[in-house]
DNA sequence: GCAAGTACTTACCTGAAAGTAGGGTGCTTA
DNA sequence: TAAGCACCCTACTTTCAGGTAAGTACTTGC
């Protein structure tokens, strides 16, 4: 069944515009687990920039799929999770990751 | 579960090398339903270059998800189709479409 | 006193993705 | 005579995702 490409309202079109990015995907992937704190993500994901991770976690938020909880501590504790509408991206991340494992198997990374 | 993100195999950056693009997602989504034609998809992704649509689909073939044939003939006809291994991202484009899907029910698309 | 950890912000810069614009072929229709 | 379809290709340009680097505020530990 297709949808209408062009339409404003296009569902692919919706859904890349809210977890369109590759470190969205691995920031939900990570969440999907339960609470992180920003540092935990930073050491999951190695090669996320500081502004990268502020930046996509801060959209994650304001698109209502990530919740932000803030312990007005010192040192700082923010913690982040996934609300309902961000655990409906889950299948998505599901399948990106059973294509990518089918896909390793069948040869080697290339370049 | 999680993978090791910042391996060099890591599958879900694996999985968008292949098909984390817009386009892509969206070419795999019309090729779906069977054997396409050059200008058939182009008046089904209407806002895609032509630029776009060639580069993609040369992607696509030459990452072995999508199969070109060429027929000689005037005026020369061009049919794209998935192959297995396309197949295999179509739970993907499912579960984008069904969170798109989701997200139009939950609130209109803002700018 | 100085580094190190915690959670950011700001400014600047680069490189790749994508859009724009035009060319080319070889036939058909008006 | 040119207009149009179908299937591309090339060069130029813009836009934006993303990286680099530095600063903030406060505290603990050597």
């Amino acid at each position: 069944m297709q949808y209408p490409i062009g339409h404003p309202q296009c569902p692919v079109r919706r859904a890349l515009n809210l977890i369109g990015s590759r470190w969205k995907v691995l920031l939900i992937q990570h969440l999907s687990g339960g609470t992180r704190r920003y540092g935990e993500l930073k050491r999951l994901i190695p090669d996320i920039s500081e502004k990268m991770l502020i930046n996509e976690l801060k959209e994650l938020v304001g698109y209502g799929l990530a919740a932000k909880q803030a312990y007005p501590e010192i040192p700082p504790r923010v913690e982040y999770s996934l609300t309902d509408k961000g655990r409906q991206a889950l299948p998505v991340v599901a399948s990106i990751i059973a294509f990518g494992l089918q896909n390793l198997a069948d040869e080697p990374v290339a370049a």
